[in-house]
DNA sequence: ATTAACTGATACTCATTTGGTATCAATTAA
DNA sequence: TTAATTGATACCAAATGAGTATCAGTTAAT
């Protein structure tokens, strides 16, 4: 059972680049290059993101893309929203039949309450807490195109 | 992102009706008709279950399969485990580079402490935790083909 | 001994999801 | 004017998920 699939590890992974880079544009080639993932994905995945108005854009030379948002509210738990769907149990809820059986029921019950505690554990974690641990951890900087 | 497939959800269902029934054999057909699932679905989970000691069978008329297991040392993650694979964050461990990329390192270890909360919280969840909840919600018998 | 109700084992099928690629038009800095 | 870039789609192959089908062996009851 993956928790994160590509989509959400690149997005990540990209966000994490942008942020460590805020303030000018990054095109999705350097991004793609410096992070070894694979071009053409990491596009589609990065007009997501923009739809999203979690980036921003620039068409042409010098273009790019750039963060948006403040990464520290950026939270893991949206991107796998985004690109995985929300968090849920099964599909029981999906269906007319809302838990017709019991023992789906105390299931559920049971599994909501750590579906909570995943939840809010997930919720710590952002876009700006894990650029601050690296950085800690690495040096002052990502590594990006410029100084390093 | 669903957290239970259909052969881990149908498994834990099979589990508490043989649990509610313990001592004698059940038929996979009789499981199937009273919590409604596919048969053959079901019959191919209940073998996997077998393979792996949880349940005993035997064949033949009155034949069927019974809870081999405490209820209660059954968990949830086993069964995650069994049909699911175990829970992981992504597949980065799986190839030759392990976290060559150190943003991905970070996030990792941010999100193996998570892993590590949900892995507890799912392993508080016993079949026997859940059939006590059940008949403490429902009376005494989880639906069988006996009384009620 | 025969039969009907079972499990054991395996092999399909079909739809959806996942991960990845390709193409071409529009934009922009140099 | 050109090269570097995004915007928008459309496509592809492999894996996964959910479910079905078949047939041989076993067993209780008659």
């Amino acid at each position: 059972m993956k928790v994160l699939n590509k989509n959400t590890d690149y997005a990540i992974r990209a966000l994490l680049t942008l942020a460590a880079n805020r303030g000018s544009y990054m095109s999705a080639k350097s991004i793609a290059t410096q992070q070894g993932m694979p071009y053409q994905f990491l596009r589609r995945l990065l007009q997501e993101l923009l739809k999203r108005n979690l980036i921003v854009s620039k068409g042409g030379v010098q273009g790019g893309f750039m963060l948006e948002r403040d990464p520290h509210g950026i939270r893991v738990t949206e991107l796998i929203e985004i690109f995985q769907g929300k968090v849920q149990v099964s599909e029981c809820m999906f269906r007319k039949q809302i838990c017709g059986n019991r023992a789906h029921c105390v299931l559920r019950h049971e599994i909501m309450r750590i579906e909570q505690v995943v939840q809010s554990e997930f919720e710590k974690v952002t876009i700006g807490k894990l650029l601050g641990d690296l950085q800690a951890a690495n040096g002052p900087k990502l590594t990006t195109t410029g100084n390093q």
